[in-house]
DNA sequence: GATGAATGAGGATTCATTCAT
DNA sequence: TATGAATGAATCCTCATTCAT
């Protein structure tokens, strides 16, 4: 799980923050701080994904996290403030590696590429993210609470929001703003009930779930590009 | 809230239940006691709804719900052994509500009744009845914790499940199962994903998005039918 | 259980006291009432024996008791004022039983009767007491609770000592005071030790087991009384 | 109390664990940490052991074992899953602590030592360790609550009736099986009736009621072992 | 920085007892 | 008097968070 973090993602991003050696040999030092630091974040998000993912938010305790993590419970507090604060930096994390994988998707051309391809090409990824990170979903479905959890959904919801919005933009130009905003959020939402369908799926039923889910939206967006 | 146990059903099932008041007073006193326990029982459903829509399943102490419903702790355990109990019971009234609610639309001409009209006629109830209960849904979606949550919900998914499918069978008797499966799923996930928004939503902007989500299902349907 | 309850004891007891019927009529009214009391007291102690001894006196809840005995919670409190009570009354009832069953034996002639023939003939009924009411030594043997369990033994064992004394003054009489006393809290404890082996035992094993109890007395008697 | 905990049995103990303070830093660590450890479950033995002579076992709350011990509830069940656990390890360690007062008499030559002297020489250290530790007892004779209590027992009652049993096979090796057996268990019993008369009897009478319990089983012994 | 023991408020649940009917 | 629903204090146990080492 978390294959973006232990895989292209974090490396790479690691990778690019440790890269240039070149610097003054002062700073040394706290780099080497600052890189044992993130790693440390890295090995709790990457616990905390896990442990969201198989207990739900609510049910996942810190020790948990901090267990499977291989750390103190004292450690994880060194890092993060509170519960919260991992669920937060798990969500921004995910809403970070969701903009670079989409980043390819944000500037089509509606001229050459129709909706129906661009749907086709940006959902298979999106799905394997999510098939490879369920705590994402865990999160960003999870649990009604009052304060936290849906808070934190925010800036995963809003990221995602503006995305299929601009989509939309793209290829209804003429469409209103506020039957875009519409549009965008009841999309949004039926993708968010039924990307579960898709991460609890076997294997095998993936390409088929994902093309419905494709002719969910597509069906949708047919009905709402409608003049 | 639970405008269902204050309203038409509990009200028309205690009205049946006390109306033949000319049996003999033997009778009488198990079935005011029935009666009292039954009104507790509704109370304690009543406040239980308000307090998890407020603050989720998790959140939800069983001390605030008694405290809701005016009770002590120690009389809600005289009618429910647990907290899960109490989400059970509410999520099988809800199935129930549900039931009862949509029980005219379970058997359509579809040679009468067009499917359009169909989805058009049963959406507002239903999100009517949504937006009264809004612990349907936190019941409904709620967490992903392991052992319970999930449970809760399979009886209530499991009936809307169904219902879906022989809607989809009556205007399709062609497609085969497997399709009708999968399409009953989709639907599903996408409405329940897409409620929240209407629950949430001030009360102006419902009949839009009501009609917004009939042209998700509708647009789905389309291509789903499609041969 | 409870043979005495609902057998001999109670029913002659109950027979006495209720026996002189050429009272003034105006009496009659209060003695149904009394009699009725006494029933419900019977059934009541009868229940509390069953689940004492089933359940040990600390697990034993009221409502266990009253469920029981076919009444009401309330109507337990009735009839006794709390839980310590019902345990109290039942104590006294079996020391009143226990005096009655050994009441053959108090005035024996040491001459015509050996020590060891008197335990013979007075062991055998007393391990068949407490096979019937287990609930005895489930109040006798008891915790060791601080205030009240503690106390509820005291009578019990007040008699069972003063009766061990007295055969012990009867066989002899040279013996010091203080000896007597002594011995009798002895002998007094190792019973109160080995009468749950005869209680548990398989009923074949009781007549052997008896044997040995009386060995084990007889024994310590034996050394008491050696000049 | 608990005179073992805080005497020999445990200092010895941690006397050689500690002992060997030659070996690498690395060490140090856990071995403090496991000190600091078994020094918090030697307190809280130790409270609980007051507590539960005091209260009784179901009287007594965890809260006031923690409280006793001067830590945190929270603390306590960072050592002991729960209540029960705290009894079994408490009759653990009893049982260990007689096993280890009791070793020298485990292999007597019955050629030089008389029964008599063996039973002479055993019983007062007996009778010190159960004054000095009368939670023993509170628990060695406890309640007769169906599940937990009485298995708590078990693994002392059964050290302790093999610990007779081997001393009576010492003694009358010729004695059947089947009698060994019973006359153990009838000792025993008659033993663990008699202890709490010493345990709760003023100093200045303890040695005249432990020659008194040597008579006792002594006088028995004699019938048992009598051709 | 890391550790993990310690904290203690809080939550689910029980049960002796009361009281309206 | 009987009923049994209602009470609420008390119990066991958890877990987010802190802190001495």
């Amino acid at each position: 799980m978390l294959a973006f973090v232990n895989g292209p993602t974090i490396g790479r991003v690691t990778a690019e923050t440790t890269h240039p050696s070149t610097e003054p040999a002062a700073a040394e030092r706290p780099r080497k701080r600052q890189a044992r630091g993130e790693r440390r974040i890295a090995q709790l998000l990457d616990a905390a994904g896990h442990v969201f993912a198989e207990s739900g938010y609510a049910a996942t305790t810190t020790n948990a996290i901090a267990a499977r993590a291989g750390v103190s419970p004292g450690s994880l507090y060194q890092y993060f403030p509170n519960k919260d604060a991992i669920a937060a930096a798990l969500a921004e994390f995910y809403a970070d590696s969701l903009d670079e994988l989409l980043a390819p998707f944000a500037a089509l051309d509606p001229a050459a590429v129709s909706l129906e391809a661009a749907l086709g090409a940006s959902l298979g990824p999106i799905v394997r993210f999510h098939r490879d990170n369920p705590a994402c979903l865990a999160l960003f479905i999870g649990g009604n609470a009052p304060g936290h959890v849906m808070d934190l959904q925010a800036p995963l919801m809003a990221r995602t929001h503006a995305r299929i919005e601009a989509l939309l933009a793209l290829y209804a130009p003429e469409l209103p703003a506020a039957r875009l905003e519409t549009g965008a959020a009841v999309t949004l939402a039926a993708y968010k009930g039924v990307l579960p369908l898709l991460v609890e799926a076997e294997e095998e039923r993936v390409p088929a779930l994902t093309q419905e889910l494709g002719d969910l939206l597509l069906g949708y967006f047919d009905r709402l590009l409608r003049p």
